[in-house]
DNA sequence: AGTATTAAAGTAAGCACTTACTCACTAACT
DNA sequence: AGTTAGTGAGTAAGTGCTTACTTTAATACT
């Protein structure tokens, strides 16, 4: 009688299946999906081929898992967008940026994934874009809002201008971290955020 | 025999060379250089596997002839750059990203080269991203310069000004066409760029 | 308790196919 | 006749994925 009583306890394999997503997260943030080999992870995790495929009927799955653990995972920006909801005016603008600088500084791979994941297109990628993509860009264009009611800024498209901030920062982060641009160009992240944030809000402040 | 899918055609004065170029560079822009194979470039180009390897004796050096072909290459940028010559102030950054943003919508295909290539590391790759990536940064950053000289702009490091703005108008580019958010976000270019110049603008404006 | 049963976790080897790359050879042009 | 551009049929080294089998350990049954 199999149904009977099943025990809720824990999958025995459940601890190699995510050392399996770990690894093969890193590997495809450094070489893509299809510069990855299911021999190199196998490798890596100090495990024979076929274990991976005993957890994920295709390699493709293996993508889906890393994809669905990011989207779900509430660790990084979530965590980010209630610190920023105690910030008010100039401040959230700083704190963001400071926080999206340092942390891709601090690793990078994350952004490499995106990346990977928009160029090569595979069924899941382009949730996982969105969700991560607009996440921050919604909370700023509401931010951007409320502050041009308040009368702070001026009457601007609060979309275009949250893009328009955005723009700064992250392609900042890109280009120093995955077009390897910081050998040619290097500031204090103090002095890069104040300015962006000044023209920013210069730029947009009602007079 | 004919294919299937449609051979790029070998224009009459064009070499055989050339046209594997130019085949080649589709099929890494659309796939990466990881994600072409040797097969699909020769199927494509309506010729047999071998006559890629008569005339490039890897498959890296194709990669090499494209990056320095289009390194060498002044069509693009250095033509736009001697049209901003002829403009000033305001207007330099207005027609900048207005053909910017035209161009990539137009083929995105040299975006997603550049960016393929900055996450697949070639030997090549560094040079490519360095000449492509700074030029206009550079340009921009003396054109901020000269304004900031004249007394126009407020004393800002130009370097960090020129990214800002270079910033705002090439990750919008990204996210709309390597990203593909153009599905959850659209407004006519005009109205972009007036509202990107207008902030950068006002924002960097001495007073 | 001690033993049998079961299921999962693991492996080594290999399958069918694709990859970049080669070569012996043919036709065509000068 | 010799150079040139081209080919079809290879090669060895991968590729994702499977198979046939062993180990481990928890459970079920006397």
């Amino acid at each position: 009688m199999p149904d009977s009583k099943k025990p809720v306890k824990r999958m025995p394999g459940e601890d190699r299946k995510a050392q399996i997503v770990k690894v093969a997260t890193l590997l495809f943030a450094k070489n893509g999906f299809k510069g990855t080999t299911t021999r190199e992870i196998a490798r890596k995790a100090g495990i024979s081929e076929a274990v991976i495929f005993k957890h994920f009927s295709r390699k493709e799955d293996l993508y889906k898992a890393i994809i669905d653990s990011r989207c779900s995972e509430g660790t990084g920006q979530s965590r980010l967008i209630n610190h920023l909801k105690g910030k008010k005016g100039k401040e959230v603008f700083k704190d963001l940026a400071a926080f999206l600088l340092s942390e891709h500084q601090r690793d990078s791979s994350f952004l490499r994934l995106l990346t990977y994941s928009a160029l090569e297109k595979h069924d899941l990628s382009e949730i996982f874009i969105k969700t991560k993509g607009l996440e921050l860009i919604e909370f700023i264009e509401a931010h951007i809002k409320s502050l041009i009611d308040e009368g702070v800024l001026k009457k601007t498209d609060p979309a275009v201008a949250a893009r328009a901030f955005m723009g700064m920062v992250l392609h900042y982060s890109i280009s120093q971290e995955l077009y390897g641009l910081k050998k040619y160009f290097e500031r204090p992240n103090e002095t890069v955020i104040d300015i962006f944030v000044n023209i920013f809000f210069e730029g947009m402040k009602r007079r």
